[in-house]
DNA sequence: ACTGGCACTCGCTACAGTCGAGTGCCAGCA
DNA sequence: TGCTGGCACTCGACTGTAGCGAGTGCCAGT
């Protein structure tokens, strides 16, 4: 029992036609569509079966027939070609980002613009601190007894932090303690630092021990377990179209998904580059996000990934279009952040 | 005609009723609850003129009174008093923001912690760049052609910016830049900047000039001119609860002005600390906002305020609780800054 | 100036009837 | 065996009617 050529035919005109309507498609509406050379009893003869393995579903006894996400599943697997972006949509992308002035104004302009193409909510992931390496650390006097860290990545991502210091210490120890980290440090993945951290403290003189002691906890604690992953939002009012249907009726359990940036990061933050990843519906973990769907990929300079980005939106999606944007734009960021 | 005092405690019912039912008051429900001492035929003579003065209107002809805009104005200016922060409200502000490591940091915490008390959409400038002063600029050499500026603002702030330079310059020229912009510009406020900046490229020796002009640019471009207000948003779901009678049923022109920063900054950046401003429902500017109330204050280390933050809600909403805890987390996180 | 009484309005709900899109099944045909 | 046309059936969407009840405005009386 398998399923032929047509009925694939008829799930994927389902699919696509259900995508452009939002509206359950009967059998004659299809025949009359599409040209499957069939008649409508033969369609249903074909959906029945559909049906019974689970692909498609009727809201209600009488009504027309709905993709199920196992449907969209085969669909996006089997029965979809990624459409290749329109010139327009190409030159969007160019003109959207040109001028691009630092990491967070890519970030932002990323994300806006993959909202904006997409007509969805956009999520781009920061460039991963654990996958970067250090560029160069500055320590600034505040006072006596404070430093601000400043780190910057290799990936244009600067972090800070204030460091308070058990006891108050003279300039030339700041240089010092400056001189000594950055020459440990920099260029080293910051997965590798806990170590060299380690090191340092272990190897620095005793009168700089106690302050580099205390540095070395603060760079541990926030460079690499902390907050270091961070992701930019845009484009939630796209949740509204299509009046209350999508996400049977209320936005709350995305909307509050999508503000927490752990589980947003456990979705876009795992691919590489030029693979795609697709989670439709209930393939999705996350209870809020089961009406939802989410395309992501990675990006980055080369072929390794330093984050991820992605759209969320309704189940029914334009899956063909959505990919093609997706990885459009991540091909162009990994460009943009080749250049630096 | 004045208002009486028994028809300012009529309105001042119908806005405490309505606020917690959601559901427009009818005069019997009203005397039931209150102890106005009348009939409720009275009360409807009471209600009549309020209508006709544009406190209160009947959303249908045989409908109870809900208030209008100009109802809640009067009830926010005359009416109510702010209450005071309960026990465990003040326990959870200082729950929530220990331990704040660094700005960004205290922004988000800030930013949770006031969607979360007031049920609301909350919004954070992050301290203005304007009203800040510089503790510090550093340049970091990438390539021989291009430097990476990090500036460091007294209020935590950090902003960074590649410089392109016009031709490669020697490290001991970096050092050189480094050491004039901080001589001249670190104390300075940002807004008293830019004539400091332009001296500095009209004092500085010809080997550096190319380079000094260049970076004078970005400077000026960058940290004073151009995105130098960000602003942090929190509790997007909370626009959900009361289900779609809020906002006239469509959330779409709410989500689009809180993804617009200027917007927003408008709305929130522009009080005194101390002073809280209330716009309800028209009072704004801003079309998409006309169904919703924004509270906000400024907040900053003493009594000079670096920025602003507030919540957006329906119209319908806790004013006297809402400004209560507004004000609360703006002093506090004024105290938390003056700490660095 | 306040109150009780009364007629009136009008949104809401329930119910019945109609319409039509869409289905499942079956007998017939290639 | 696989496709087709025909047909009875289902059921949601829409329409119209009727009753209810909360709430009002007005008025005469205290």
């Amino acid at each position: 029992m398998g399923l032929d050529d047509r009925k694939l035919a008829v799930l994927r005109a389902i699919v696509e036609d259900y995508v452009a309507t939002q509206e359950p498609i009967g059998s004659k509406a299809l025949v009359e569509r599409h040209q499957l050379g069939v008649s409508p009893a033969t369609v249903r003869n074909d959906m029945a079966v559909l049906e019974e393995e689970g692909y498609i579903r009727q809201p209600h006894t009488s009504a027309g027939r709905v993709p199920t996400d196992r449907g969209y599943r085969l669909f996006v697997d089997r029965l979809s070609r990624v459409k290749p972006l329109s010139p327009a949509e190409r030159r969007a992308i160019e003109r959207f980002m040109f001028g691009a002035v630092d990491l967070d104004d890519v970030v932002h302009r990323t994300v806006r613009l993959l909202a904006q193409l997409t007509r969805q909510v956009a999520v781009v992931q920061y460039p991963s601190l654990a996958r970067s390496s250090v560029r160069h650390l500055e320590l600034v006097p505040i006072s006596t007894t404070r430093l601000m860290l400043v780190m910057i990545a290799d990936t244009g991502r600067v972090e800070q932090r204030l460091v308070e210091l058990p006891a108050p210490i003279p300039a030339e120890d700041v240089m010092d303690l400056r001189r000594l980290v950055n020459e440990k440090l920099v260029g080293t993945r910051l997965s590798e630092t806990p170590p060299l951290v380690q090191a340092l403290v272990e190897e620095s003189v005793p009168h700089l021990r106690p302050a580099m002691t205390t540095l070395s906890t603060v760079l541990l604690e926030t460079l690499i377990e902390r907050h270091e992953e961070r992701i930019a939002l845009a484009g939630t009012a796209n949740l509204t179209r299509g009046g209350l249907l999508d996400f049977q009726g209320s936005l709350r359990p995305i909307l509050e998904a999508l503000e927490e940036e752990v589980v947003m990061l456990k979705l876009i933050g795992e691919a590489e580059p030029s693979t795609t990843r697709v989670l439709i519906g209930d393939e999705n973990e996350i209870d809020n996000l089961r009406a939802a769907s989410v395309v992501s990929t990675g990006y980055g300079p080369g072929s390794t990934s330093v984050g991820g980005l992605g759209v969320l939106g309704p189940t029914r999606m334009d899956y063909p279009g959505t990919i093609a944007t997706v990885r459009a734009v991540a091909r162009y960021v990994g460009e943009l952040l080749a250049q630096n």
